[in-house]
DNA sequence: CAAAACCGCAACCAAAGGGTTGCACCATTC
DNA sequence: GAATGGTGCAACCCTTTGGTTGCGGTTTTG
């Protein structure tokens, strides 16, 4: 049967920078914060990391090239927010790839079992 | 209310690797070839891409260490199996991140309606 | 046994990543 | 309007990463 839910190249290229993003201890510790925080500046954030603004501003603009974040002006401050779409896509791609390991084991079952 | 599934640091540095090694488009595309089609060599493997042996080599070694993928000598040969405990280690992460995320939604939804 | 196939190891290279410091620039606040 | 607080930008540094080539070693195969 045919398999609509395959996964392609295109989608390997598009999910590749999504991961990307999520691999680094600093950036996963950011979405943390910003899931179960709320909003908040960059020098709030970056208190209670032990790398300068600079850098965390650094991870925030990655993690928003990414989709996984995005940023807002308030006054003097620049306010970051998380943004759930993208953890989705993730967890979409997972699960993908689980059942296409589950289909391939149902398959190699069957011609055994033949 | 207590939340035994929150999310610690050393949860935090245990993802990270993991998503790291999910992070490049070489890599996911030899998971799906992996899952798709089952154990192969690392020739066999190369010959779909379009980097050296060595190089793949190199990759499935990095998923290696992430416990997604694991190799066993057969003869001359070194066969590569995919492993997907690993993925659903990382599944279930960002699951609780989105709840984390939903729960946080909820209770500024009760603070707004009080 | 000689040739071919499969693999491991090492050296090397260019580019990207993660981090820092220093300074200039608005917006607030006193 | 002067000081302060929050950012942005640029230069620079070291390490990691993704990739290559070259070569030697060990099973198969003819």
């Amino acid at each position: 049967m045919s398999r609509p839910e395959a996964i392609t190249p295109a989608k390997v290229r598009d999910a590749a920078p999504l991961f990307a993003a999520l691999g680094d201890a600093t950036r996963l510790g950011l979405l943390v914060s910003l899931c179960s925080g709320g909003p908040v500046s960059v020098t709030r954030l970056s208190a209670t990391f032990e790398v300068s603004r600079q850098a965390i501003t650094k991870h925030l603009e990655v993690l928003a090239e990414a989709g996984l974040v995005r940023s807002s002006r308030q006054g003097r401050e620049r306010i970051w927010t998380f943004e759930p779409r993208r953890l989705d896509d993730a967890h979409h791609y997972l699960e993908r790839l689980s059942r296409q390991w589950d289909d391939a084991l149902g398959r190699l079952k069957a011609f055994v079992e033949r």
